[in-house]
DNA sequence: ACCTGCATGTTACTTACGGTAACCCCGAGT
DNA sequence: ACTCGGGGTTACCGTAAGTAACATGCAGGT
């Protein structure tokens, strides 16, 4: 087959990929992370078989998923993170964008903290450990190494930067990631007052807090 | 029936309810979350519909699972909270404490972390959005609760206590949850160092560090 | 002794889903 | 006209959740 004639086939199969991927987006979206392969050829137009064709598995098609929604946050996390502004002013923007999103689309949200659960294929266990240490989303994991690799190289801690950048890193970042999963289902204060109290946090007011009379302080 | 033999049933039953239990435990630490209930009816020497019949269905069975390890771990957790001693070498030793039950026990770490999956039913979903905000498994929300709570009881920070309490808990939690997560995959880097890190980033490093020379600062 | 009630247990089934094998159709190239 | 390859389908398998219907064993009342 000459170059023209491959090149064709590739775009076609591209083409192919992204509208199924669109119609995945769209059962996901509304049914939830339990959407089944079914559900998703059927919203396509088509079968399964061609599902699998395309990605392998639904592991396959939901990594590929991921990966779309995953680049897209933290592209905008990453020009938050990059703006010319003090530290805490950054810091509070960057919080904002990852909560503002969260909110703005909660289906995706958990479509992408919801790890892939279909890795795990019958008697292919290795010893008797089978993935300790990765229940994380793969996008925690990633804004954990981004925000490590900025802290990095934007600040000067003496020593051991490296290794303390991401400690902080994912620290930073599972904790806006649990206090915005709560915050989700509570709703019980307003989101900027949310990034305030996180910032506050992050800047030491807990240590800097005094103990309460009576007790024999935290 | 009387009250002596009704006791004798409950008893009994709950017992039951034991054994089953210890059975399950053994072959989810053993297969990991996917055990089936086939495989724990096995183990427990019976079959299926006894399982349903004590447990409902699998969720239940997990979230009993579930309750019984959250339970001796938040009770660990408790106990370092509540040591006497200074705040900064509390904090250290209840992230050590929650640090060395993952690492001792991976497997039981990777259970709980495991939201229950069993929840949504076919054709269950009110309206089209499903159960948004709550993707944390339920270990992290009763430590982020229970650690708001001592929060709220011995930290004096002004007003607005209560909902401040809330936030640092949650968001300490994800903290330490992230980064043990983190660690216990890579082990980049020793438990103490990671505790010690940790604390640091608790107790402001990151906003009293200095600008790496040549950049525009984070 | 016999029947009744009830918990305990079983086999065998249904349903749903991930994944696959085998076949089909149609347009392009020779 | 013929085959050849890509896109597509039906029909199937294996596994696992959950359930229905049937069997068994042990109290206690008559």
């Amino acid at each position: 087959m000459d170059t023209t004639q491959r090149t064709g086939q590739q775009r076609s199969a591209d083409l192919r990929r992204r509208e199924l991927l669109e119609a995945a987006d769209r059962v996901v979206l509304r049914d939830g992370p339990h959407a089944s392969m079914n559900a998703i050829a059927a919203e396509a137009g088509i079968t399964k078989p061609i599902l699998y064709r395309h990605f392998g598995d639904k592991g396959g098609l939901y990594a590929a998923l991921a990966v779309r929604h995953t680049d897209a946050l933290l592209a905008s996390l990453r020009a938050a993170l990059d703006a010319p502004a003090e530290r805490r002013q950054r810091v509070e923007s960057t919080l904002d964008t990852y909560l503002a999103a969260i909110e703005a689309r909660p289906q995706v949200y958990r479509f992408l903290m919801h790890p892939a659960d279909g890795a795990a294929a019958p008697g292919d266990q290795t010893e008797q450990g089978f993935d300790v240490g990765k229940h994380s989303a793969p996008l925690l994991r990633r804004m954990g190494e981004e925000l490590a690799q900025v802290i990095e190289e934007r600040l000067d801690v003496g020593p051991g930067t490296q290794q303390l950048a991401r400690v902080w890193g994912h620290g930073i970042v599972g904790m806006m990631h649990a206090a915005g999963d709560w915050w989700l289902g509570e709703r019980p204060c307003t989101r900027a007052e949310l990034v305030s109290t996180l910032a506050d946090l992050l800047w030491g007011r807990l240590a800097a807090a005094g103990d309460k009379a009576g007790g024999p302080g935290f």
